[in-house]
DNA sequence: TTGTAAGCGTTATCAT
DNA sequence: ATGATAACGCTTACAA
């Protein structure tokens, strides 16, 4: 069996409350006694229990983040720098997966076991962007609608800087893969504002044609959308998608007609995923501040739960993006 | 606050241990007892407390899993399926990268928060196959070495079925890349050995040129290594990679030399990554049993996990593999 | 400077 | 069939 404070306390010939006192760097303790318990705690291996201190604290130190999938790469990374974060805040990370089966219910019941979420979209058929942080129920004053910090990227500037990167190149006829028509809010139509409005700075007048409406941001849908482009006969010599994947899926449909990218059409994506770098070419993209968007979500959500007495108000925060330049959109 | 267990009492007018009785179906309660307790839950909204319970049976209900990193897509869709398996089993799952800062000591202090482990390689420079399951240290009786269970894929043969793929396409020089020289064991010996079967099989000398070593299992290291292979001048007419990441490399290489895969060049890979179905052209490739392997070794944990006074024996299991041909192996 | 003791919300042993 | 009550191992008033 694993030590406890008591054995300890027995060993080192002192009360509880010392050991206590020691482990947590309580100020007045005298030398003597403090490499006592020290020392009884080196002999006995002794290790809090954290279930015991979270049942008297009230805090787990863990944090759920909820994508909709971990296939998907642009989460899988978004994962991956959310875990970074929290290892420094010293919090561990669940993940929960919302696409699959019993997805509220599932996530409901595991509510007890962390002290905050971190969502990456609000609704199952949103892909929204950025990270959205509340406080878990538990610890939630609970009373109206919980409190919760948005951090962002800037999806239409971002855009807006990758079509005028193709303008910059000479391109003319650019066409814009991920359009939601219906959508009034949300990614897709931030992003296509951001089409549009360099299209317009430009003084080049937007062509319905080039503007290609896709179901889901997947390579798949990528790939389709541009090959119907191509059966259309429309003439094209740039692309601007939405996001890596449907770029991807782009490359991809480009390919297998032949024709040459950069040389022919130019290509640009959003969320410099890991695999742009080795397509075939390696793909321009936006990287629209991943790192910065979990490491500031993480902290703020610290934040909320050191201070769950006196609930901060909602911050929405917004981090600068950078364009890389790769092979897809070298000068021809 | 959140109503306990005495909250929902004293409103039913019963005992805490009735109220608990009827949460865990105890059989022996008088119906209109039991409809007032289940009011009462209703009436407060009483959700069990997790933590307490926790500390009360000394279980968490959350399993980790250790896996170098998200990025790497292999790791990011075995998480993905130990999750799925995880929730079948009504466990929780924290993701832990062993790659990173201060894996090891953060790893200790979380090893308090759950039930039990699964790793996805033993050490940090191996990348062993399949999935290492075993009590946390706290359930665990601690004495000696702890039992761990393993549950792995068919290395060998799958190679070996590989290989004999392209033979049957009537591929003469099939070169192997992934190997690693100085490995006697691990995924790398054990694929080499299903490549050196398969040649042997059907009376072919091996050519030390078409044995390709590389540092990392990494689209890099693929494309570097079919570059160099091809930059020496050596005949292939056919590539077995030892994962994905390499196949995909390879098609980038061969791809930027003008060589048509599967005319000139049949390619196949290993692990059936979502990546693989869409990459120019389709990879073939083997699907290694990643579903099956989480669902086996999160099993095998649970029950470790309910049999934690009698502990088991450790046990090893091999699952069988599939050949999923697509067009990096269509007939010329 | 250190000790005593209450309590976090369960589960489970004993009575009754 | 149900109720008191003692743990589980910790944090933290309050006392000494």
């Amino acid at each position: 069996m694993a030590a406890t404070l008591s054995d300890v306390a027995a060993i080192a010939g002192v009360s509880i409350k010392t050991v206590s006192n020691v482990i947590h760097d309580y100020p007045h303790i005298r030398p003597a006694t403090k490499q006592r318990v020290l020392d009884a705690i080196e002999a006995t291996g002794y290790r809090p229990n954290l279930t015991a201190r979270n049942l008297r604290t009230g805090r787990t130190g863990v944090i759920s983040l909820v994508v909709p999938t971990l296939r998907n790469p642009y989460f899988a990374e978004l994962a991956e720098a959310v875990m970074d974060a929290a290892d420094r805040e010293g919090l561990s990370v669940l993940i929960e997966q919302s696409r699959g089966s019993d997805a509220g219910a599932a996530r409901a019941s595991k509510a007890q076991l962390v002290d905050g979420m971190l969502f990456s979209t609000l609704g199952p058929e949103q892909e929204d962007t950025g990270l959205y942080a509340q406080l878990a129920p538990t610890l939630d004053g609970g009373t109206s609608e919980p409190l919760v910090d948005h951090v962002t990227m800037r999806n239409t500037e971002a855009i807006r800087a990758a079509t005028e990167h193709l303008i910059g190149l000479g391109r003319t006829r650019i066409a814009a893969i991920g359009a939601r028509p219906g959508d009034v809010s949300g990614a897709a139509s931030l992003r296509l504002l951001g089409y549009r409005q360099a299209l317009e700075a430009a003084g080049t007048a937007e062509r319905a044609e080039l503007v290609r409406p896709v179901a889901t941001w997947t390579r798949f849908d990528g790939a389709a959308e541009t090959e119907r482009l191509l059966a259309e006969g429309v003439e094209v010599d740039g692309i601007v998608a939405f996001n890596d994947a449907l770029a991807l899926g782009a490359l991809r449909a480009l390919g297998q007609r032949g024709i040459r990218v950069p040389e022919q059409v130019s290509v640009i994506g959003f969320d410099d995923l890991d695999e742009s770098r080795y397509s075939l070419p390696a793909l321009s993209t936006i990287s629209p501040g991943r790192e910065q968007i979990a490491a500031l979500a993480v902290q703020m959500l610290a934040e909320r739960i050191a201070a769950r007495d006196e609930p901060l108000p909602a911050r929405n925060i917004t981090v600068p993006f950078t364009l890389v330049e790769r092979e897809s959109t070298a000068r021809a």
